[in-house]
RNA sequence: GCGCCUUUAGCUCAGCAGGAUAGAGCAGCAGCCUCCUAAGCUGCAGGUCAGAGGUUCAAAUCCUCUAAGGCGCGCCA
């Protein structure tokens, strides 16, 4: 932020001898109570190195620093507090959110850097169950992060098109299967297939060999497989890009783990060149002892590839295809383990740009504090959770806005925003234990009060016939604005931690108190009230509205006008 | 057994590259719509920051140990 290196530069010219610049900038911090300014400088180190009580050094330094910006300078208890002139810095920031629009926090830190981000990545034949909710909202979070960061991210969703599973299914659809009622709800009846499969399984071992044994043929490309496999493969894809167009996400690809079935013998090939293979119990793996890891199995005993063989050769190709400075994989916690050995691994084989892998882990979620499992048929549907969702939207739309034009596309944005913003609005690596009373909120901390608070402002510019696009000179005593303000000036900065630490829950918080900072001030203040600071107050309005919506849009949620 | 993650108000969580009096939301109680959308606002109440040591002028924040819960630990992904 601009303002805390004025007062570092301010400090600097006093404290040239002790402390270095940089040094002064790091200590420098917002103080958590309003009635200590805006800006403070504690002087606790200080007092080591010039053997004085920080009491004193920080009268001193009150009274030495001086700047335009600042209203007062005061010291209290070893700190240095600074206060910004509401007036002058009200006017500076909201004349650069209008002059700027939506480039506002926009940031060059990326440098045009592509990264690759793994996300979502269902699996195919079974329903989208809120478990990969998660991937996919954090995911596409991230990618408009990074490209508002100045990165051009690649969205993959690395479907999970292969492996026994599918052996199983086909199994159980010979079995059991019904053509019609499989073209009639496939997802539903591939589910519940594979469900009375693992059921069956439990009394008949049998049925596991078969399993096996029809995953066999589908690699050994046998027509009735690949036939089955295929028609599977679609059904699933159309049912995914209903959600996804619900959640209005897209994908720059889609090559899932069947993508990589023909890219895998090389990788195995070089492995072995390179002399790491050994094997072991028939099996061959790559030892990781060195960095206490257990070994990375690459090939099972009957010559089958496996999950860290595909994210090899996966790895790969993204690297020879997109030449990305970082390869992100959006995947749950769990599998920490699974990442740590593949970047082990391509380190062993000697790829300069193995630690360009980040795995973003997350927490799970959970029903009734026990994990989710398909196999048991325990699932939440997210299809059926967002329609919910949708659906209360819509009855509250009835109750409170009746006469609103486009109801159903304002529902969808409310309903959808509600359980995206649960999603992110609390830190990634928290496990989260499904509620359906916690996502249908829409009060509180919520998407749906976002939006609501954005629909009240533009609520207010509409009636008065606002155009931000006309210049206008900004006259506030900044009092009211000031909370508002101040978060609108730290907005640039949520940006920049949330893409340093991949984590969208900064900015949900950050456009969470901006909505506060705003309905309180909407409570005080009328802004249509007609006097000369009118015009003021609607550049104002505009400026929350517009970084409301910004806000919203980094993570994924659209923002009606109204509601 | 080993490794990783988590533990803050009744519930869900912020706060963690150490800093001043630990904050929200929900739930509870009490108020606020002749006034820009009450999906809102105001107030009250609610805390040995899991526990014990340590480092420091200063610890919810860093280190060590303990406890509880979760997740992993070779032929699933």
């Amino acid at each position: 932020m601009r303002f805390s290196e004025e007062f570092a530069a301010a400090l600097y010219q006093v404290l040239k001898d002790d402390l270095p610049k940089e040094e002064i900038q790091q200590l420098i911090e917002k103080p958590k109570h309003a009635e200590h300014g805006d800006l403070a400088f504690p002087c606790f180190s200080l007092a080591k190195i010039q053997r004085m009580a920080p009491q004193s050094i920080a009268e001193q330094l009150s009274r030495a620093v001086q700047s335009p910006l600042f209203e007062k300078v005061e010291a209290a208890g070893g700190y240095v507090n600074a206060f910004l002139d509401k007036k002058y810095v009200t006017k500076l920031v909201l004349e650069e959110v209008m002059a700027k629009k939506e480039q506002y926090g926009t940031l060059h830190i990326g440098k045009g850097e592509v990264i690759a981000i793994d996300m979502s990545s269902p699996n195919i034949a079974k329903p989208f169950s809120m478990g990969h909710l998660r991937s996919t909202v954090i995911g596409q979070s991230l990618a408009l992060l990074l490209a508002k960061g100045g990165y051009r991210p690649v969205k993959i969703n690395h479907l999970g098109d292969w492996g026994t599973q599918f052996g199983k299914l086909i199994a159980a659809y010979k079995k059991w299967g019904d053509e019609q009622k499989v073209k009639e709800q496939p997802i539903k009846e591939l589910l519940a297939l594979y469900v009375k499969f693992h059921d069956e399984a439990e009394r008949n071992p049998e049925l596991e060999a078969q399993g096996r044994q029809w995953f066999k043929r589908l690699e050994d490309g046998d027509q009735e497989a690949v036939v089955l496999w295929e028609w599977f493969r679609e059904e699933s894809l159309k049912d995914f890009s209903r959600i996804y167009q619900l959640l209005n996400i897209e994908f720059d690809s889609y090559a899932g783990e069947a993508f990589y079935n023909d890219k895998m013998d090389r990788i195995v090939r070089r492995l072995e060149e390179k002399g790491l293979l050994t094997e072991s119990e028939q099996a061959q793996v790559v030892l990781l002892a060195e960095e206490e890891l257990p070994p990375c199995l690459i090939k099972k005993s009957d010559g089958a590839t496996l999950y860290a063989t595909r994210d090899l050769a996966a790895a790969f190709y993204r690297k020879e295809t997109y030449h990305f400075a970082k390869s992100l994989y959006v995947v749950g916690g769990e599998q920490r383990l699974h990442f740590k050995q593949l970047t082990s691994v391509l380190r062993r084989m000697g790829e300069s740009w193995a630690d360009d892998l980040i795995h973003i882990p997350f927490g799970m979620m959970r029903k009734d504090g026990k994990k989710m499992s398909t196999r048991k048929g325990q699932v939440v549907l997210l299809e059926e959770v967002l329609q919910e969702s949708i659906a209360l939207a819509k009855k509250n739309i009835e109750l409170k806005n009746p006469g609103l034009a486009n109801k159903e596309e304002v529902a969808r944005q409310v309903g959808v925003g509600a359980i995206v913003f649960n999603d992110l609005k609390n830190y990634r690596l928290n496990n989260i234990d499904f509620s359906l009373e916690d996502i249908l909120r829409f009060e509180g901390e919520t998407g749906p009060y976002v939006q609501y608070t954005h629909a009240r402002a533009c609520s207010i510019l509409r009636k008065a016939g606002f155009h931000a696009e006309e210049k206008r000179t900004i006259v506030l005593s900044g009092e009211k604005e000031w909370e508002a303000v101040s978060l609108m000036m730290s907005f640039p900065e949520a940006i920049e931690k949330a893409i340093n630490d991949f984590d969208p829950s900064r900015i949900a918080k950050h456009t969470i108190q901006l909505a506060q900072a705003f309905n309180k001030y909407y409570a005080e203040v009328k802004v249509l009230e007609e006097d000369e600071q009118q015009l003021s107050r609607l550049a104002f309005v505009s400026a929350v509205a517009q970084l409301l919506k910004e806000g919203l849009a980094l993570l994924g949620i659209e923002a009606p006008d109204e509601m």
